[in-house]
RNA sequence: GCCAGUGUAGCUCAGUUGGUCAGAGCAGCUGAUUUGUAAUCAGCUGGUCGGGGGUUCGAAUCCCUCCACCGGCUCCA
C-alpha cells in the first residue's frame, strides 16, 4: 500500500502501481469524468500513469490551467494525426499548447494549406476524437528514437531528439499516431468534442531565420460544443473592439500610404483625446515633482555614440540624415534619455538637489520590420509619456514607490482593475552579463521588490529577465474581455549615467554618480490609446471622451433653444455639439449612439418652454427630464468622482 | 524581411464556369419633409474593380510582378 496526499493534506492508502484516475473515482464519479490531468509530488503527470510510491497528489480538470494545457496538448496531437492521415508524409515539427489552445509547426513540403482546408481536417479531428483512442506512454532510449524517426524520415524530430539526453525520452502514441513527446495526455481523446482551427501562419524551425519556414496551424478544442460557442463570441467581441476599426469608426486615428506605413494621422477627435490623456499626466506629474522639458526629434550622431545606442542599433535605425555643407550626421532620435542626461549636466548638482525628474512627451522614431507593424501598437513613431528621474542609491526605493502610485492612480482612473507586475531582476548565475556594481544592483532589486510588495501589488519575479543596465518593473493589465497587455514599465539604469558621466556632490564634497530611473505610466501614447479603446470598446470615460454631449432639437424651431442650452453646458466646461440635420430624432438618436457620445440631449417644445432637457444615455436610455443646470452638475460630478483620487 | 490570406465607390459588401458585370446599401450632394428616444422620402454625384505587365476576339474574373492591408514568425518534444 502507498500513501497518497491530497492538497487538504488528507491522506489515502491505495495499492502500488495505482493511477490519478483511481484516486479520482475514489473520490467521486464526477471528478473521474471532468479530471484532465494530475500532479504527482509536483510534476504534471498522465492520469493512468502508475504511482508506485508515496506521494502527493492534486487533480486538475478544466478550471485549472493545467488542466486546460494537457487537454490542448493532447488536442494537438489529435490533430497531428488527422493531418497525417489527410497529407500522408508531411514532416512535424513541435506541437504545444499555448494560452489559448495549441499550435503544430508542420512541413508541408511546398503544399500550401489555408482555411479552406480547415473543415475536412476538422471533421477529421472530431471523428477520431470519437474513437476515443488512449494515450499510451512509452520510455524508449535515444537509438530507439532516432530509428524511429529516421525511419519516418522527419528531420524536425531527430533534430529535437539530437539534443535530448538518452533515458529522459519518452513516445506518446494515441490511434495512429506516435509523438516525440513530454507529455502529459489526457487518458483518452474522448473528452475532446469540439474543435476550431483559427489560422495558419509560417513558422521557422526552432524560431531562425535561417531554417525552413514550416506551417504553423493554430487551433483550439473544449469539452463542450457550447465553450467553442462561447469562446466564438469571445473573438467576435475583440474583432468589433478592434482599435483599427474603432479609430476609424470613431475617425481617432488613419494611416496614409503616402505618409508611410507605421506613421499614424492623429485625426481632430483623436488628438483631441490623446491631448486630454497627456494633460491628465502632466497633472499627475506635476505634483509629483516632475519638470516638463522639450527637446528635438534629431540628435548628432555624437549623441547616441556617447549613450550606446549607436553600436547596439545603429544598423537598425533609420539611417541617419546628413547637412549638406558640413556632411554632419543626425539621427531621428529612438530614445529620449540621451537628451534627458545632456540636460542633467547643464548644471552641477548637489545631493541635495536629487532627485531631478525630467518629463517629456517625447516623440521617438524606430524600424521596425514591415510585417511587424500592427495599427496604433506597433508603429514606427511614437510618443512615449517619458521621464528620467536623476536620484541617489539610496532613494530609488522611494522614487519606485512614488512612480508605482502614479501608474495605480492612472490606472484605477482608467478602469484597469485587473493587473500584474512583473520584477525584472539579473541572472544571478551570469552576473558578468550586467553593468554596475554588485552593490548597487542588490540595492536597487531589493529596492524594487520592497516598493512593490509596500505597494500591495501583484508581482511575478523573473530572473534573468533584467536588461543588461539594470532591473526592471513592467505593468500588465488585463482588458474588459481578458485579454493581457503590456503597458507601463520602470527601469533602473546604471549604464547611461556612466556613459554621460552624470555626477552629484555628495555631503562629502566628493563626486558621485547619479541612479537614472526611465519610466513611462502608459508605455506610449499611441499603444495607451489603442489598449484604451479595445478596453472601453470605443466608449470612452466621460472626463475623456472628444463630445460629452450631443443636443438633438426635435426640429429647426428648438434650433435657438439648443443653442442656448449648448451655450450653458459650455459654460460649465462641458463638451457638446448641437446636431441640426433636418432628419427624425430617431435618427438622430441612432447616429449619436453609433458614435458613442455619452449623452443625448433631446428638446422640443415641453423643454424649451420648462427650460429643460431630456436625458438620453448611451447604451443605456431615457433618464428623463432635468433642468440644465441639475444636468450639468450630474456630468461634472461623475467626472469629478472618477478624478477625485488626484486630489489627495 | 519571410510564409499564408485579402485588395471592387468615403464605409460595408454583391458580382455565377472570362461574354451589357461595373452593382447595392450606408455616407455625400440637391430637394421635399419639421419630425419626441436606434434608420422620412425622392433624385443625383461617386470606381482605369490596389498598380503594372501578360494570355485572349474579349479580363473585376486566368497567369506573372510590384504595392498595401491582414493573420502569424520559440508560449520551445
Amino acid at each position: 500500500m502507498i500513501n497518497i496526499t491530497l492538497p487538504d493534506n488528507s491522506v489515502r492508502q491505495f495499492a502500488e502501481g495505482t493511477t490519478s484516475l483511481d484516486v479520482a473515482k475514489s473520490i467521486s464519479e464526477g471528478l473521474a469524468r471532468n479530471v484532465l490531468a494530475s500532479k504527482v509530488n509536483g510534476e504534471v503527470w498522465d492520469l493512468n500513469r502508475p504511482i508506485n510510491a508515496d506521494a502527493s497528489l492534486k487533480l486538475f480538470t478544466w478550471n485549472d490551467d493545467e488542466g486546460k494545457a494537457t487537454f490542448w496538448h493532447s488536442s494537438a496531437h489529435l490533430m497531428a494525426e488527422a493531418i497525417e492521415l489527410l497529407y500522408p508524409g508531411v514532416k512535424f515539427g513541435i506541437g504545444p499548447n499555448i494560452e489559448n489552445g495549441f499550435y503544430y509547426d508542420i512541413d508541408f513540403e511546398g503544399k500550401s494549406i489555408s482555411s479552406d482546408d480547415f473543415k475536412a481536417i476538422e471533421d477529421k479531428i472530431i471523428e477520431l476524437a470519437q474513437r476515443k483512442s488512449t494515450f499510451n506512454r512509452k520510455e524508449v532510449s535515444k537509438n530507439e528514437a532516432v530509428d524511429y524517426f529516421t525511419k519516418k524520415a522527419d528531420p524536425y524530430k531527430l533534430d529535437l531528439i539530437k539534443d535530448l539526453e538518452d533515458g529522459t525520452i519518452s513516445f506518446y502514441e494515441s490511434g495512429n499516431f506516435v509523438d516525440l513527446c513530454r507529455g502529459p495526455h489526457l487518458p483518452d481523446t474522448s473528452n475532446i468534442k469540439a474543435v476550431k482551427l483559427l489560422n495558419t501562419a509560417g513558422a521557422y524551425w526552432r524560431g531562425d531565420e535561417k531554417n525552413k519556414q514550416l506551417t504553423r496551424i493554430y487551433g483550439i478544442t473544449f469539452p463542450k460544443q457550447k465553450e467553442l460557442a462561447e469562446y466564438l463570441v469571445l473573438l467576435e467581441e475583440a474583432k468589433k473592439r478592434d482599435h483599427r476599426k474603432l479609430g476609424k469608426e470613431l475617425e481617432l486615428f488613419a494611416f496614409s500610404q503616402k505618409v508611410g506605413m507605421g506613421l499614424p494621422l492623429w485625426l481632430p477627435k483623436g488628438a483631441d483625446l490623446r491631448a486630454r490623456l497627456e494633460t491628465f499626466l502632466k497633472n499627475v506629474q506635476k505634483k509629483a515633482g516632475y519638470l516638463q522639458v522639450i527637446t528635438p526629434h534629431i540628435g548628432n550622431k555624437e549623441l547616441y555614440v556617447t549613450s550606446g545606442h549607436y553600436e547596439k542599433y545603429g544598423k537598425d535605425s533609420f539611417q541617419p540624415i546628413r547637412t549638406p555643407q558640413e556632411g554632419e550626421e543626425f539621427f531621428l532620435k529612438p530614445m529620449n534619455c540621451p537628451h534627458h542626461c545632456e540636460i542633467y549636466n547643464t548644471k552641477p548638482h548637489s545631493y541635495k538637489d536629487l532627485p531631478v525628474r525630467l518629463a517629456e512627451f517625447g516623440t521617438v522614431y524606430r524600424y521596425e520590420q514591415s510585417g511587424e507593424l500592427h495599427g496604433l501598437t506597433r508603429v514606427r513613431g511614437f510618443t512615449q509619456d517619458d521621464a528620467h528621474i536623476f536620484c541617489r542609491p539610496d532613494q530609488v526605493k522611494e522614487e519606485f514607490i512614488k512612480v508605482i502610485d502614479i501608474v495605480l492612480y492612472i490606472f484605477k482612473t482608467l478602469d484597469f482593475n485587473d493587473f500584474t507586475a512583473q520584477i525584472s531582476l539579473r541572472d544571478p548565475n551570469n552576473k558578468e552579463k550586467y553593468i554596475g556594481s554588485d552593490e548597487n544592483w542588490e540595492k536597487a532589486e531589493s529596492a524594487i521588490i520592497e516598493a512593490s510588495a509596500e505597494k500591495g501589488l501583484k508581482t511575478v519575479v523573473e530572473l534573468g529577465e533584467a536588461a543588461f543596465y539594470g532591473p526592471k518593473l513592467d505593468f500588465m493589465v488585463k482588458d474588459a474581455i481578458g485579454r493581457k497587455w503590456q503597458l507601463g514599465t520602470i527601469q533602473v539604469d546604471y549604464n547611461l549615467p556612466e556613459r554621460f558621466e552624470l555626477e552629484y556632490t555628495g555631503s562629502d564634497n566628493q563626486k558621485h554618480r547619479p541612479v537614472m530611473i526611465h519610466r513611462a505610466p502608459f508605455g506610449s501614447m499611441e499603444r495607451f490609446v489603442a489598449v484604451l479603446i479595445e478596453h472601453c470598446g470605443g466608449k470612452f470615460p466621460l472626463w475623456l471622451t472628444p463630445d460629452q454631449v450631443i443636443i438633438l432639437p426635435i426640429s429647426e424651431k428648438y434650433e435657438n433653444y439648443a443653442k442656448k442650452v449648448l451655450n450653458l453646458l459650455n459654460n460649465y466646461e462641458i463638451r457638446a455639439l448641437i446636431d441640426d440635420r433636418s432628419e427624425k430624432t430617431g435618427k438622430k438618436i441612432r447616429d449619436a449612439e453609433l458614435k458613442k457620445i455619452p449623452f443625448m440631449l433631446i428638446v422640443g417644445e415641453k423643454e424649451e418652454a420648462e427650460n429643460t432637457v431630456s436625458v438620453r444615455k448611451q447604451s443605456e436610455g431615457d433618464l428623463g427630464t432635468f433642468t440644465i443646470e441639475a444636468f450639468a452638475n450630474i456630468i461634472n460630478e461623475e467626472i469629478n468622482t472618477l478624478l477625485q483620487l488626484n486630489n489627495k
